[in-house]
DNA sequence: GTGTCATTCTAACACGTATGAAAAACGCTT
DNA sequence: AAGCGTTTTTCATACGTGTTAGAATGACAC
């Protein structure tokens, strides 16, 4: 089924001029008289003249429109990012391309390949949770392609990167627990090749470095896919629950690891916080209407998605090489609630 | 910032040969010998050689990229239906381009302006709830613009349309409040010039009719942006409360409704389901953690993606003008749990 | 009438790819 | 070796746009 638009060459035919002054004409030149510029402008948008976008992206050799990858968009924190990029590429005349890993790092570089096989003219990427070989990444970086992390970032890579203050906001979620009496705090992370998880598993591990009891190694659980699959947070989660003394506190440090978390703990009749307290990083609206509240650690999602996106187009506008990279740190907030 | 990548011409020119040549070898061609197909093959997996998508659109005059317009992505609804879209997208090598409309028409106008220039070969789209005028996607339709509906719909436009029947999800959610004795069943919807919201609306009706107890007018309310506005919600809410005899419970006709009803609820210390029962259309998927436990009517957001999107391309690929429509009605299911 | 300059337009080309038509190369027959 | 058919390669063109260099025209001064 094809679809068809006018060209400039339409214009040109039917006024009788040649396609490179109707082209002047359009865009104002002071080489075309007056009248003729009235002539084609008016013809123009009689006939609803747009140019072909395509056209220009290949004389341009830009295609006005950025890549997103990130694990999934069903994930409140990710979409509301998203909803940032999404604001800000349209204020500048860019277009998104969504494409989702599912954490799985094969679909990473499928998508990433694909992307950036010559579409788009900068990639916002938070990588997948299976994300431990870079060369995909750094093949690309090293081409000169604009990229700019957010959120999972990568440390190996020099370029732009947004994400907030994990050790800080995991920190202060393990401190509100200790300060709330809870003597065995537990962790569940994303795996350990993520810095966020690093960084979330520090400022949690900092902490209890100021109480009496320090964490063993059996309070610290890794989660492969980051909490995606149900299955791996109840394996977590009934580990915890079989050690003596049994904690009686736990942190979540993804969002999905929270409410599978919660999920998990209320199938098993726990009572939260009664029998176990709950404290995560999560940026879901609904936390508020949950049984109990949930206190959270919540991350400025939309606000990464726009200073993300702002320095990509920094990036991709910039007519010389780019050597200085920001590295922007925001803060989280704690929200408490009756879950712990 | 640039960024270069090989093309055919470079392996011309480093090859001795014409750049047809490489193109008909590198497309398998027969009229091409076996010895130089490998010698072009071998050279451009060497240096990494892909065809510049953008020179293909603009040759094959498709773009291999499709559009999505709808009113929120971090509804929960709406980003599991994108995953479908994604989904079958990918699997058939089209992009996806993704706009919101935060259900403001001015906006859904500007965006589908913007993505129907040229850059898109079709489209997928859930109407805003302030659309009333049709005059942008008449306009397109007419041009032969590929477009499918999805969710919600626009009755007076011929093409693919993918929805659930509201009708009767609507009839059993009520019907179920209805069977558990609920006197006095109230209505928040969408606005009434959606489809959905009329369709819901009508089952509401269909399934009180075989009540002694008619709904008065006072009953139903209409919510002018789907409830994605809390305020809007609250005064809903507080006139129905108003109301003798008080309903005894609500049913809110879509996801943003729904949870921002309970939010309101909860801020005026009603109790679910003990003064007032609460069901509602919601995809989210912590509705069994909330306080309580919500019943809900659920749509098959991804499948309804999925299809929506087999259903676009087969327009977009066929070769010639689709006359034959499907409309697509989908199951809602109902999930009953502690809040009726 | 000629040279200089400014104005206004046109022709040719580029971006990267694909294709129908033409040309060249080759092998075979007579 | 000429003629013919077949295989292989090249040429020219197109997609829609923008730009560069230069041609044509006219105005003006000498």
């Amino acid at each position: 089924m094809k679809f068809e638009a006018a060209t400039i060459k339409d214009i040109a035919i039917a006024l009788g001029l040649s396609t490179s002054t109707v082209s002047r004409a359009l865009r104002d030149s002071h080489e075309i008289s007056i009248a003729t510029k009235q002539l084609v402008l008016e013809y123009a948008t009689r006939i609803n003249y747009h140019p072909n976008p395509i056209a220009l992206s290949l004389k341009e050799k830009r295609s006005r429109s950025i890549g997103v990858i990130v694990a999934e968009i069903a994930n409140s924190f990710f979409s509301q990012a998203i909803n940032g990029i999404e604001s800000v590429a349209k204020d500048k005349g860019y277009n998104v391309m969504i494409s989702q890993t599912h954490e799985s790092f094969d679909k990473e570089v499928m998508t990433l390949q694909y992307l950036a096989s010559r579409s788009i003219d900068g990639l916002l990427i938070s990588v997948s949770s299976g994300t431990e070989n870079l060369d995909h990444l750094k093949a690309l970086h090293e081409r000169g392609f604009p990229i700019v992390f957010f959120d999972r970032i990568v440390e190996e890579i020099q370029t732009h990167k947004v994400m907030v203050d994990n050790f800080r906001g995991a920190y202060d979620a393990t401190l509100h627990l200790i300060n709330k009496g809870y003597k065995h705090i537990a962790v569940i992370a994303g795996p350990e090749n993520l810095s966020i998880s690093r960084e979330r598993i520090a400022g949690y591990r900092e902490a209890l470095a100021h109480t009496r009891v320090k964490p063993g190694k059996a309070l610290i659980k890794y989660s492969r896919y980051a909490g995606l699959q149900l299955q791996e947070v109840e394996q977590a989660v009934s580990q915890l629950l079989k050690l003596r003394p049994r904690p009686d506190a736990i942190f979540t440090a993804s969002d999905k690891l929270t409410t599978n978390c919660m999920r998990v703990l209320k199938a098993k009749g726990i009572r939260i916080p009664q029998d176990i307290a709950l404290v995560g990083f999560s940026n879901s609206d609904l936390i508020e209407l949950l049984h109990p509240p949930l206190t959270v650690v919540r991350q400025p999602a939309f606000e990464m998605g726009q200073i993300a996106t702002q320095l990509l187009l920094q990036l991709i506008e910039s007519k010389k090489p780019v050597k200085e990279f920001e590295r922007k740190i925001l803060n989280t907030s704690l929200i408490v609630q009756a879950s712990s």
